[in-house]
DNA sequence: TCTGGGGTCCTAGGACCC
DNA sequence: TCTGGGGTCCTAGGACCC
């Protein structure tokens, strides 16, 4: 017996149930490519590269793609063979950000507590708007019409006490659907639930569930906590243990710890020399000093990554005590890092650079021996404004623009 | 079919201190 | 000479998500 929403407990006893709508759009980037290309609808459109692109992987497919079996994540060489008759896109991601805060901007009008999960996800507290737009299926269905109508997209959504639950319900009908769980639903609604539709629980997990005959959230209802945690580990161990019984899981709660930033690169054939590679990783710490400045962040911890031919993958960081200072501060620590980790002559595939445990540059201690270093700043300050404005002028720091040369002509051809 | 790029969180082990 | 037990910080690697 279950109580819906609306509904009250008593005659004097009205009590206010949490309410989350969690947003999806549908195959967003394909959707916005059939939207701004009319010609494209209807057709399998796979968005991640164009044919012949070496190492890319399909970000996303639209639904006629996937009737061919093709999915995100998939090798482009793979979605070829299953859809040589798909159009495939590059992607425009300024275009599907625009779109996105268009988006964003309609779920503000429903509700002051929007989360914004990823440029295609959110989740809209509409606990207590009844007066404003109805019962929450009504509230569900005028915002998915709003959208459609503003933005020619659709969005599929779920709706439930707890974000978690939502975020599951909304992949229950897609694309276009609408799946609500009612107060009191929400053990009986995870119990029923197949354990490949569990968030959280990717590759590994599903092993796991399928080695100990798992196969859906009754099963794992049934298991002691302790049989849990020994199966799946501390954490997720626990997490299974309620997220069976309709708990509220807290991995979508506001507050979240530490940010980091980072700029990775797939060379399209791999590279063994100690040169290029230094120079990609110049190039890298360009994007990352820009992006550093601009959201006005600050760093201690510097960190790189290193993916072999066989896909094995090293890494290494580096705390100090100060704050990294400026675009060559920044390229030392890397190099330094790289240099101790990198072992000279083996093929490598991929590049990453990444800069940890970002802080507010407000609290930043602007040091007693800092003079050349805040000159530096300012001029790369300077540059970075002006790239800002005129994207075309692509001002370097000098090095680095070789690195651009040699992504993009398929490799370094040496003689 | 060889497997992108940008993130977050967890685990386990070592160093160091009291 | 036989090496306790926290707490905290740092590091490497892995799982997972969109």
């Amino acid at each position: 017996m279950c109580l819906h929403y609306g509904q009250t407990l008593g005659i004097k006893v009205k009590k206010t149930v949490p309410c989350f709508m969690h947003s999806d759009l549908d195959a967003f980037y394909a959707s916005v490519e059939q939207l701004d290309h009319p010609e494209y609808k209807g057709k399998p459109v796979i968005v991640g590269g164009h044919p012949g692109d070496r190492r890319s992987v399909v970000s996303t497919a639209s639904y006629e793609a996937r009737k061919f079996g093709v999915h995100s994540a998939m090798p482009l060489t793979e979605a070829l063979k299953l859809c040589p008759q798909g159009v495939y896109i590059r992607g425009n991601m300024k275009r599907y950000q625009e779109k996105s805060e268009e988006i964003m901007a309609i779920f503000a009008d429903f509700s002051p507590e929007v989360q914004q999960l990823s440029i295609d996800e959110a989740f809209i507290d509409i606990t207590g708007t009844e007066g404003l737009f109805g019962l929450p299926e009504e509230t569900a269905r005028k915002l998915k019409n709003r959208v459609r109508d503003e933005t020619g997209l659709t969005i599929s959504i779920g709706i439930a006490t707890n974000k978690y639950i939502a975020k599951i319900a909304s992949g229950m009908s897609k694309p276009d659907g609408l799946f609500i769980i009612p107060p009191g639903g929400e053990e009986a609604f995870m119990r029923a639930l197949p354990v490949s539709k569990i968030w959280g629980a990717g590759v590994k997990s599903q092993e796991l569930f399928r080695k100990h005959g798992l196969k859906t959230g009754e099963d794992i209802f049934r298991l002691e906590e302790e049989t849990l945690v020994s199966i799946f580990g501390k954490a997720f161990g626990n997490f299974l243990y309620r997220a069976v019984r309709g708990e509220s899981a807290h991995v979508f709660d506001d507050e979240r710890g530490s940010h980091s930033m980072s700029a990775e690169r797939t060379f399209p054939y791999d590279i063994s020399d100690g040169f290029a590679l230094e120079t990609a990783i110049l190039d890298m710490c360009e994007t990352l000093m820009w992006r550093l400045l601009d959201c006005r962040w600050q760093s201690r911890t510097v960190s790189i990554k290193i993916r072999y031919e066989d896909f094995s993958t090293e890494g290494a960081q580096e705390s100090s005590e100060n704050p990294v200072r400026d675009l060559n501060d920044l390229y030392e620590r890397l190099l330094r890092l790289f240099r101790k980790k990198y072992r000279p002559g083996r093929a490598v595939r991929l590049i990453g650079a990444g800069l940890l445990n970002l802080e507010n540059s407000s609290v930043r201690q602007t040091g007693l021996f800092d003079e050349g270093g805040e000159k530096e700043r300012r001029l790369e300050e300077a540059i970075l404004e002006i790239n800002k404005k005129f994207p075309d002028a692509a001002l370097h720091r000098g090095r680095a623009s070789l690195a651009e040369d040699l992504f993009d002509r398929g490799g370094p051809k040496r003689s």
